[in-house]
DNA sequence: TGTACATCAGTGAACGCGCGTTCACTGATGTAC
DNA sequence: TGTACATCAGTGAACGCGCGTTCACTGATGTAC
């Protein structure tokens, strides 16, 4: 019955998701073609349609699993409570992040674009910034999730706005300044939320 | 000599700079072809190359010309010192706001494709956004213009980031509460440079 | 054990289409005499 | 005043190219007998 390792498509697709949303995150979702994404897994463009009905489907999926990804390596591998928040935090705002774009935060790359897409891609990104979101809450205020959850995409909003910034301008020494002021930024809001 | 008034050429530049920056600000860059740049301005894609020698430097041009008009229409109009500072953070983080691309902020709609573009957008935006910049820090420390460079940039980036991300989520209640959250934030953080 | 067959992930050529760019041209206007 | 000419913003067809998608096929593998 089995002829390829019964996996074997399963490991294919999960390979060229990875490798698109590093595609996308370099060169956006306009700026990624479908030639481009399958050459980066290793396979001809001819095999895209047997894993994924169109691009947007592919999108779809890359920036959920994207987000998944972020927050299965960055927010869960932090500390718990506010000391892990702050591990974050660092994290987000630090030249070493700026300056990679691949293996940084999809929310950084590609927000603009995909608060211009469709429904479906918008669904996606929800759904998946959500779960992101309730692991940073979680370390705001866990005895009041709902009022955290919006404290932590605030902050979210202000990480991600102010890395996407630092990126834009040509400045260096002004972009590294920034940096620290974002950071001074987050750490009081932060701050504020855990002394009330 | 002069077979067409002598600012037609320059009036019609104008306002293929002025429909393309809306254009950009709704479809990206990425997403706005030629031909619809300028069927915007009533002309056809023939026309093009008589006045930019490139797509790439209509770009340029239309995103410095976008944050020069967010700069005269919006910072300048606002009153003088900290109270025309909260008029523009209130405008900016506003249902209004997130809601209309075409008239909205060039940051918000266009931040991470510009971080994204090489060096010439990246320059003419930079230069573009210190103008704006440096109108904000006006505002916020005047007597110390070095340092309130860095903390305007810091505002900008949590307003943009968090415009972005209000618009990309489904959820229209916690977009709208995300706003309120982020006109907490910006005001928090004007306070807190007001208060010393 | 050996041969014919079925399966199916992946290939590569082709589809129509829109991209950015080029260019011979049109036609309204103003100048020259 | 009237006619021939020069100017030049804008037109529209064409260029090669890459886009997303389709499809007849290849060839490695496992099954059947």
């Amino acid at each position: 019955m089995v002829r390829y390792a019964k996996e074997h498509k399963q490991e294919t697709r999960q390979r060229i998701i990875a490798t698109a949303g590093r595609r996308l995150k370099r060169d956006g979702i306009d700026g990624s073609g479908v030639a481009t994404l399958m050459k980066d897994a290793g396979l001809t463009k001819g095999t895209f349609h047997a894993h994924f009905a169109s691009k947007d489907s592919l999108v779809d999926t890359a920036i959920a699993d994207q987000l998944h990804t972020l927050h299965v390596n960055i927010v869960e591998q932090a500390e718990p409570g506010p000391a892990g928040l702050e591990q974050i935090v660092r994290w987000y705002l630090s030249a070493p992040h700026r300056d990679d774009l691949d293996d940084g935060c999809p929310n950084a790359a590609l927000l603009d674009e995909i608060a211009r897409s469709g429904d479906t891609t918008r669904q996606a990104y929800t759904d998946g910034v959500l779960v992101l979101i309730d692991g940073l809450a979680a370390r705001m205020a866990p005895e009041d999730p709902l009022s955290a959850r919006v404290k932590a995409l605030g902050l979210l909003g202000l990480m991600a706005g102010t890395l996407q910034l630092s990126r834009a301008l040509t400045d260096r020494q002004l972009s590294d300044d920034l940096l620290e002021q974002g950071l001074r930024n987050a750490l009081a809001l932060v701050d504020a939320e855990l002394r009330p």
